[in-house]
DNA sequence: TATATATTGGAATTTTTATTCCATTTTTGT
DNA sequence: ACAAAAATGGAATAAAAATTCCAATATATA
């Protein structure tokens, strides 16, 4: 047997799958035994599949997060020739999509009751945000969205108001600023100290404030106390009826799609990410 | 103006499409007119589009009959700059993603410079969200999701398990349960009290957790107690690598898309309302 | 803690792939 | 049928990509 074998010709038994679930499965159990570089790529790799199939090996390192050597590696450890070979297993995965789709479509109907009725309640929320979203490429004026960043890419601070349906949205955008290095407070009016919490807000600041119908009165009042105060605020609401509005100095409208009782949130989400990340870059412009 | 112009730097005019129907379009419309490899590589193009997308120059020439230089010239012929720019078309195809960011700005050209730069924004976010909730159709099977939904709706009290990014989803489950008289406790680790909030949870309790790469601590390590303690435990996570798998009793992989840093929730919403429904609706029937 | 072993980063190399160029053939217009 | 323009094939070249190799670092073992 040869003396001083490097890792980089390991052994391989009889691994190397030829198809994708067979990858994932080795993937899977391999995982914990890894070492860290190569258990990276494992995670990535069945989580961006498309981006491994498409990528280059230098794109994709750089996406991952280690070297174009390490892929390499990676793809040998599995038993594959190089990384081209392992690319193919993703390529052939995306060939076959296609046909998958409409098989799962039949699968769904021949199932049972229940699961039936499960997934037909998903696919009610989903296409309920899909309406949403599309519905809001008519309704938002581009001018008006860049009106709102402008506004806030001025404030100091930005005070984040929203209140129950709406309470999750307003809490990401404390998490987004908050990543985007932009000063932002979120006012959960925990303890009702919503007033308090928005003390300390002055004209240098400005709020991002929420509400659909029906309309929390908490926000409707903070936010109207606020423009009392000279604080520049930007509103996201449903209709020109919104109490926020007379008290915003920008408004953009969102109407949101509903399935049952319950409406999407998602083109609300998408604008608040849009405001938060053309914020940080006005600001970082100048 | 130049003389002895070749074919080869043949001038375009407008053409050049980035999105795939639009090709279709283009070469639909040209196809009469083409010179006959060209007409071939069209037509060879639209009936294997799969081919182009993986394929090198060579081995589509072959496949379609004709010399490598003749798919470079294909490719200028209808504006683009080489056969990889067309290429990227057919890939951008298969994995349902937007043309370039930059690209997207170059269509909206009309409107003034913010105004393009937010609505691209606004854009992109759309888009991924879009793409999350069409891409969770091939990621949730139906039974799980029913499983899911019975452990739920066997729960006494359902405690809410997520932080950080996810925060919002399990803040609106929050709001949903409430909404429909489903008895839920939203975990918001308060003051670091995350432990004592899920004290009183027992086994005839449930908890719902969710949680994404980079995978939150508190989230996995309050999953894994309560695991521990024999309540049943919903998870909500992207890859079979996610912590929250090995403490969970059932589990749905739900890979949202991103755009630029941020990624959507769109999909992670959607899905956690047809739980809330769902469990709501099990509970009613018996 | 010292030593051997595995892992990693990054530059150098090789291979593959796209593109360009030009001589030859085909088509078009007169 | 003839000249001019367009189209084509195929070799030559340039560009980009994957892969290899080795030194540096980290990890495990005694």
């Amino acid at each position: 047997m040869r003396v001083g074998r490097r890792m980089d010709e390991a052994e391989v038994t009889t691994e190397a799958p030829d198809d994708f679930d067979g990858l994932r499965t080795l993937l899977l159990s391999r995982h914990d035994a890894m070492p860290k570089r190569l258990k990276q790529l494992a995670a990535f790799a069945l989580e961006h599949p498309e981006d491994v199939a498409f990528g280059t090996v230098a794109g994709i390192a750089e996406h991952a997060g280690v070297q174009p050597s390490t892929l390499v590696r990676f793809a040998k450890s599995l038993g594959y020739d190089g990384f081209s070979h392992l690319q193919q297993i993703f390529r052939d995965r995306l060939r076959e999509r296609f046909p998958d789709y409409r098989e799962r479509l039949k699968g769904l109907r021949d199932a049972e009751g229940h699961h039936v009725h499960a997934a037909s309640l998903l696919d009610g929320f989903s296409h309920a945000a899909a309406v949403s979203l599309d519905r809001m490429r008519g309704s938002v004026r581009p001018e008006e969205l860049a009106r709102a960043i402008e506004t806030l890419a001025k404030a100091d601070t930005i005070y984040l108001l929203g209140a129950r349906r709406v309470f999750p949205v307003i809490a990401y955008c404390a998490y987004a600023f908050g990543k985007l290095g932009v000063r932002a407070i979120l006012i959960d009016h925990v303890g009702q100290l919503g007033p308090e919490q928005l003390a300390t807000a002055a004209g240098r600041d400005a709020v991002l404030a929420i509400s659909f119908t029906p309309y929390a009165p908490v926000t409707a009042d903070l936010a109207a106390a606020a423009a009392l105060r000279n604080i520049p605020v930007v509103a996201i609401t449903d209709s020109a009826f919104s109490p926020l509005v007379t008290s915003a100095d920008v408004w953009l409208e969102v109407a949101e799609a509903d399935f049952g009782a319950f409406r999407s949130l998602s083109a609300s989400f998408a604008l608040a990410m849009a405001l938060a990340v053309g914020t940080a870059e006005k600001r970082a412009e100048g």
